[in-house]
DNA sequence: AGTCATATTGCAACGGGTTGCAATTGAACT
DNA sequence: AGTTCAATTGCAACCCGTTGCAATATGACT
């Protein structure tokens, strides 16, 4: 779901950014030089960024950047299907780049250390909430916190 | 008020508010009007409620109310176990008031309405977790996203 | 009742993120 | 190349929550 077939083989897609500018284009919107200079962050990004991260390093490109157009942008490129995000234990957002294998995220309270959930993992729980509810969930957006097993032994 | 009658289940050591005390006190932790006007808030909330309201509700019963000594408060209850928290699908904090069913969180991304996964529901994915890693999930702080039967209709 | 150590508060500044609005600018059309 | 209109930006104010620190007040002990 988070991905849909427009984005297939979309390793490509993104370091070459004119697919997205094509994306937004299509929905009626503009491909503008902020834009561009957070895709061109999102591209050399891999792994989990938070957003203040990410204005941080668009600053180093333009020391302009406003932190609500880089929030704003990153809101349409969700949108598009380019990025997702989730919240970490302590509710910052944490934003990575699509396309990668979907996947949820683990955190420990104590540790901080965070570890991702590959689908397979979280399948009986997606399919039943599925099943009995009806409910389709995002599994990139879900956080999970609790105590991992080097904390727990200590 | 927090001292009236009808006492089932989770009413009983909230509604008596020494007890709140009496563990504060155990860890050499102190008693103030301050946490004395959270917990009267506390003791008269049922379900979920926002950090934000918390504070709003703790100014009606004393408006020279600081935010920051509300939160402080809140962590501490939570330390002693007699609230819990976990984030909204926007990142906010959500508090409810123990003890209560230990339970999740599932929200919808289109109407935000949002409902509790039991302990049961959630066995598979916690027991999954706990055997493949180690893990110790912490169901009250989790916080599924995703789309509802009815919005998935629409 | 008075003393004292330290937990707690108030305060002010900050961090991350959002919002409303006027000014700017991308890009479609001529 | 110029016109035009809506998408986007910049800005400033705001919201939720956190943090450091000096001042205050709890409660244990005398």
């Amino acid at each position: 779901m988070a991905v849909d077939g427009s984005l297939d083989g979309a390793g490509v897609a993104l370091a070459d950014w004119s697919t997205v500018r094509d994306l937004l284009h299509a929905r009626g919107l503009r491909w503008t030089p902020q834009r561009r200079a957070l895709l061109d962050v999102l591209a050399s990004t891999d792994g989990h960024v938070t957003g203040a991260e990410l204005v941080e390093r668009c600053r180093a490109i333009d020391p302009a950047t406003i932190p609500s157009t880089v929030y704003r942008t990153l809101d349409v490129l969700e949108e598009i299907g380019f990025v997702s995000h989730s919240h970490a234990a302590d509710g910052r957002e944490q934003f990575h780049v699509l396309p990668v294998v979907e996947h949820g995220h683990l955190e420990c309270r104590r540790c901080h250390d965070s570890w991702e959930i590959p689908v397979d993992e979280a399948a009986e729980l997606v399919t039943a909430l599925e099943r009995s509810r009806g409910f389709t969930v995002d599994l990139s957006h879900l956080s999970i916190l609790g105590l991992c097993a080097a904390c727990r032994e200590t």
